[in-house]
RNA sequence: GGGGCCGUAGGGUAGCCUGGUUAUCCUCCCGGCUUUGGGAGCCGGUGACCCGAGUUCAAAUCUCGGCGGCCCCA
């Protein structure tokens, strides 16, 4: 039995451990063991993160391990992140020279040999990616899948262009990659353009990907980054332009971690456990023979067959003839996300018929086997995911509010929503909104989502009164 | 940085104050019988006092240290 998901934080943790996502009890803080079944949730959604990224990046790894030295050159980036690095200071029992970090992200790693790999604009633009694991000493609370002390699943993607022009053009593409990918978990997301103070250390500016979570509370789930020359100055990453004058490239950097899957879960989940879209659920249909004694044959045949059938159709299907009783599989079965679930007694035998139930819907209803198409399966996928889409959009919906005054802001915080505003740009402005409502700025939007109606993009700045945009404040994971 | 709380089977717990037989209960797990259309029942079984030192005839229980975890405040 899993706590009601209206109590966020308990449902979380539990069903992190009963669907078998993750062992928690790796015996090291923010370390968290992936058991088989999440760990094949993680490679579904992953290699559809892989499709999109192949289209136009090359895959590639680069060490854990970067020196001090590295690490160090870029001072705004170092700034932000040296207080959360492993470090190595020993090879066995002696002290290393120069000690090495623990990659918290990858930029300092790879941007050494990005000046090595490109010298001419014939090299560019450059576009790689690799999915790897990056250490943060995270002081905090750690949170499977949400705050870990080694994030285990970072896809980070580091391009090179010629012109801060054409890294903007790249920030849009990879916008636009997220958005493929986040819609195809059929996962609501706000996109913003994060304020100064809490830009990627380094960035010219950074687009980040939020989407809000049961409780109210914001979950940043993708971050993208335009670099401008910032890092190519500091390593020194120059090409030959066709004039043959030398210039610094251009970089873009950006990242989506395994909290993809903590929104996945936490979105579409309900009080009786996962709710999965069909691409990515490690079991897609779940078959459940109703065996009563003495009528077992014609049943357990119809059953085969069913599942020989989906098996050939290409299907992750299960045959579940464990010898639990029907209830306590449904129980299982949901617990654990699977989207189709066909059950086959002994009435279903006699006529050569099947019932079936989704996973989001309490009806059943049922076809003969004949019905049960390739073509169906792949329909009630389809709108599977359009009723997750559209739930978990006025699960949004009903979270965000807009204010124009600053008490009622944070009320409606304090009571774990999002809120919206008119904000202008400058620090002091956004330091008034964060001490007043003790909520984040999330930044001004950078596009308004679709499925959002009604807000003008520019209005009176909350605090000051200036020219301001609309703005999100909530709290953040 | 400051303060507080807690470590008992795979998970959750009782016992600790006031030391004393075979360490409680639920769950999970294993075996058997029985049952199967929304978490069945009965019988049997495996499995634990975080580590170290001290006090004592005797320590899960008291003391000190270590390690680990959680919470609150800044």
């Amino acid at each position: 039995m899993l706590p009601p998901k209206q109590n966020f934080s308990e449902w979380f943790h539990e069903i992190i451990q009963q669907a078998e996502i993750m062992d928690i009890r790796y015996p090291v803080k923010g370390l968290y063991v992936w058991c088989p079944f999440g760990f094949k949730i993680r490679q579904l959604v992953y290699s559809k993160l892989r499709e999109l990224l192949d289209r136009d990046h090359d895959e590639v790894y680069f060490p854990a391990l970067i020196p001090e030295t590295e690490l160090g050159k870029e001072g705004e980036h170092i700034k932000g992140f040296e207080d959360e690095v492993f470090w190595v200071t020993h090879g066995g029992l002696e002290p290393l020279d120069v000690k090495l970090a623990l990659r918290p992200t990858s930029e300092t790693a790879m941007y050494p040999i990005f000046k090595l790999w490109i010298r001419s604009h014939a090299d560019l633009p450059l576009k790689v990616y690799q999915i790897v694991n990056t250490f943060r000493y995270e002081t905090k609370h750690t949170r499977p899948l949400i705050r870990l002390r080694e994030i285990t699943s970072f896809k980070e993607a580091h391009t090179a262009h010629r012109s801060y022009e054409e890294a903007e053009e790249q920030v849009k593409e990879a916008v636009k990659l997220y958005k493929e990918f986040y819609d195809f978990l059929a996962i609501p997301y706000l996109i913003f353009r994060r304020p100064d103070w809490d830009k990627f250390p380094g960035a010219d500016y950074t687009i980040a990907f939020d989407t809000i979570m049961p409780d109210g509370r914001t979950l940043q789930i993708g971050t993208v980054h335009h670099l401008a020359d910032n890092f190519a100055r500091t390593f020194d990453i120059k090409y030959e332009t066709p004039d043959g004058d030398h210039a610094y490239v251009h970089q873009t950097c950006y990242g989506i971690s395994e909290r993809c899957i903590a929104s996945l879960i936490s979105i579409h989940g309900d009080d009786l456990g996962l709710i999965l879209p069909f691409e990515v659920a490690p079991v897609q249909i779940v078959i459940i023979p109703i065996l009563y004694r003495g009528r077992e044959a014609q049943v357990e045949e119809l059953s085969r067959k069913l599942f020989e059938k989906l098996k050939d159709y290409g299907y992750r299907v299960l045959l579940d003839d464990s010898d639990e009783r029907p209830g306590a599989k449904y129980y299982k079965w949901e617990l654990k996300g699977v989207p189709v679930r066909f059950e086959i007694g002994p009435k279903e035998a006699e006529t050569g018929t099947v019932v079936i139930s989704f996973r989001d819907e309490k009806k059943k209803f049922s076809l003969s086997f004949e019905e049960i198409t390739k073509e169906k399966i792949e329909e009630w996928a389809k709108e599977l995911k359009q009723r997750l889409r559209n739930r978990a959009i006025e699960m949004a919906k009903s979270k965000i509010k807009f204010f124009d005054n600053l008490d009622d802001l944070a009320n409606w915080i304090e009571q774990r929503g999002v809120g919206f505003v008119y904000l202008c740009s400058s620090t002091e402005c956004g330091e008034v909104v964060e001490e007043n409502t003790k909520g984040s700025v999330l930044g001004r939007f950078e596009e308004l989502p679709d499925w959002l109606e009604g807000f003008e993009y520019k209005g009176k700045c909350i605090v000051c009164g200036g020219e301001g945009y609309l703005t999100g404040v909530a709290k953040t994971y």
